[in-house]
DNA sequence: GATGAATGAGTGTTCATTCAT
DNA sequence: TATGAATGAACACTCATTCAT
């Protein structure tokens, strides 16, 4: 039974090492041009691997997305379970949503995710379940709860908010990573904030 | 004479075909699942003949870029001549702006050059000229002359207002081709019109 | 008429240019890797004039071959018919073939047409021709009337040392290209003449 | 340990087949024509396999050449250790030269070198190494300390004797490969063994 | 679980050749 | 005769995946 609990941990070991570097190595080279050995060498394994651990490349793929996505809708809970009043989880949650701007690997990979699901409609199926999960990650399904309710609104339409703020985050960390001289981080964050309030009040 | 211009107009033809295809197909499958094939076939030629117009897939990818960004900027310049105010000259790039919305392929485009570019950093230097072409299309470089002088910000400021605006409508792209179903295009266009003029305002 | 013979002459010019520049491009690159554009273009045409002269590349390379080896077997004959006794006849064969090392190109051809002639077998039958011309051009034929009749040896006998100086000659152009400083010119050319009187006494 | 003995001794099986194969396919077609999936069928392999041990068909030739040379080299060590006096390597020497008459594959695969190393002068660095060895292999080194000492000559002109050797065996043995029927193989090797001593003492 | 040899399908690219002009 | 656009077969090389150990 001990025995049995340290392969497993180890063999959890091994998986979690694989995700952490697959993570970079999808961000750096993309979905397709990232290779299985890249990722295995990274934390100094073989291709074989690798397939003890996942099925595909994709299945990898989105295994990661998962994990990354259920890693960042906890992060969120928590941080709001700390806030005492509406305004106050609505300040964490703009904290939060800014910080994001420092994480290029995520960010990149949402795009990468997004592109695959937008490229693969054959996939949309098999892809639903990380598909919600990585929507509710981004999307602070939290922000919902918070806005003043909107009385003529449909539903669909609290999805604007978050959508635009979204799009924001992604196009800003892309464009940073392809120019960094082009705007800097504090002005990106500072436009970042002022847009949050913005989009918050008037969406 | 007549040979060398019926020749040439030829030549020009089947270019221009093969750009056009490249266009969707790149938009379709991203540079690195974009087939050399599929591209030429799309127009009725074979691969070989695609190597009579490109000398490689990157090389199309390139000149692809250019030749939509020139006549991206034609667009706006044509645009901005026609307007008499300022004031009407920027209602004009505003309505471009939202229009841009139902170019899915070019923003795809984009997208996938600026990947690419992000990807192949020792490209860079090769790129420098398409890339400015392109910089120059996207961000509205009229935008700085008709915005009120801003006298105490740097040269360098005036990049956020066309960064945020262009990351904006990225995003957005991207999300409705990802999911058509969470925001629609009167949406999305609407969202797009309120915060252009935000962003004129207050960056 | 005149027309039709300005055509002809046209006609033959351009072919005779060809064959000029196969010349140096076969030697320069072998036959497999010799390009019939580089051909082409070295003389200021496209593809399609090759193809109006030549059948394909085969064609050319045997053409080539043809051309010069007659061209080389007037030479050696006009030098012979200046000769007045065979000791004299001799020693004009003896210059020529020595100052065979100099003609970079054309030995490097042989070698190219030997081993072209070795892996395609099925070919044989039709390079016959070009074959036994070459084959005159190269082994001076005229050697065997200069020789000392041997009485008891068969004809084939004879052959040896024309094998024998021709291994030699292309042996050590050879290995002149391939490193220019093992052995200097003057030395191989002595060494050339050392061995042709050798070979001619002693075989 | 033992597992990891297991991969090597079949990896280097591998290998060793590969180039075995290599070495046939090389001679019968040349660089050029040789396609790496012939290399590959002819020991029961496929094209993927052969990229498990070479990275490219120019390092398999290389890699060919210098395994070869190296061979060579042993061999001819090993065949001097055996020799008494001077005038018995001497005569070793002889012999293994006139041997090497019937290693066709041997002799057109360094036919192949010089021409290969000849039209990629760009490679001539990189092929330093391998380039020293066959030389080695070729021009008998050994050969140098069995010739009466030669006051008088610089020490280049040593090389002299080698590279007439040399040219006339690779000259014979291609000449017996195109045409078998104008010199037999005993009239061959008598024609070497005669020379050799000729050369030997007049250079 | 991990290795790494081997597979095999896939794709970019080259180039001799054809053909309408 | 000469052009050059287009063809299409060929081939080197890559890489996800399998499998015996």
């Amino acid at each position: 039974m001990a025995a049995t609990n340290k392969h497993q941990a180890r063999t959890e070991a091994t998986r979690r090492k694989l995700l952490e570097a697959a993570q970079a190595i999808f961000a750096r080279d993309g979905f397709e041009a990232a290779r299985i050995e890249d990722i295995a060498a990274a934390v100094g394994y073989t291709r074989g691997a690798f397939y003890a651990h996942f099925r595909t490349k994709e299945d990898l793929f989105l295994a990661l997305l998962e994990d990354r996505a259920n890693q960042h809708m906890a992060e969120v809970h928590a941080l709001l379970e700390t806030g005492k009043s509406t305004k106050e989880r609505l300040a964490q949650l703009r904290g939060y949503y800014v910080s994001r701007l420092r994480n290029k690997q995520w960010t990149l990979l949402i795009l990468e995710w997004k592109l695959f699901a937008l490229r693969h409609p054959e996939l949309r199926a098999k892809l639903a379940g990380a598909h919600r999960r990585i929507r509710k990650s981004l999307h602070m399904e939290a922000l919902h709860d918070l806005l003043p309710p909107q009385p003529c609104t449909e539903p669909a339409q609290s999805e604007v908010p978050k959508v635009i703020l979204e799009a924001l985050l992604s196009g800003l960390v892309l464009e940073r990573a392809y120019d960094p001289t082009r705007i800097s981080n504090p002005q990106t964050a500072a436009a970042l904030e002022i847009l949050f309030d913005f989009v918050i009040e008037n969406f």
